[in-house]
DNA sequence: TTATTTAATCAACTTTTTTTGATTAAATAA
DNA sequence: TTATTTAATCAAAAAAAGTTGATTAAATAA
């Protein structure tokens, strides 16, 4: 339960560590090998096990890429059942990145 | 994994490695707070000395950190006598950055 | 109930990145 | 010439990030 409460604006220096975490999610290519894979999926969404077949990796090596995405808040995971799946947070991304950009990159 | 092939002549694999090097130049806070003070100087150009001063941070560090930059292509840097004068590369900050997030961030 | 599947988390380890003070080099001034 | 200034580079240490196999938990199937 979140109440309104006064929040102030962020600081600047919360703000370069907000832009830090992006970028840091983003400087890796595993990482951005899995936002390319889930853009180009059908459903726009794929769960850990589609993804340890589509880029060979381990399950413990993919779980942890995915928390640093979805702590940076450019994953958004929904559970279904066993499954944990994974799309993208559109908005998040053009935080830092415009359509054009994100469509060259993911 | 494909790319629209911004920069032709590039194997996937090497788009990846200067995406990852772009982004990963630009996840750290020294980083950022140097695009920023050049961003905001009147010359839009600081040598190394100057940037001591105005981050409060030694000039090992700084030189380290610099380079980072150059070496992504997103600071040229040029030499006038004993100083060394950096300023952004806007095209390459564009390859990644649109106009907008680049003002909201440096 | 127990067995299986999916995926998060953990701890130990490896690798990479960053920091630090010292050294070096190049340009200029005395 | 020597001294000074500016800044790159080096090597050692510290810190952070990434990898690995094992364990755990939760959901579901048998």
């Amino acid at each position: 339960m979140e109440f309104i409460k006064s929040v102030p604006n962020r600081t600047e220096e919360e703000q370069l560590d907000l832009y830090e975490q992006m970028f840091s999610a983003l400087a890796d290519k595993i990482r951005l090998k899995i936002l390319h894979s889930i853009r180009q999926s059908d459903t726009k969404s794929l769960c850990v096990c589609d993804l340890e077949e589509l880029l060979e990796l381990k399950q413990s090596k993919l779980s942890y890429h995915l928390k640093k995405l979805v702590d940076a808040n450019i994953l958004i995971a929904e559970k279904h059942g066993t499954w944990n799946y994974y799309k993208i947070n559109e908005q998040q991304i053009q935080v830092v990145l415009n359509e054009d950009t994100c469509c060259k990159i993911l």
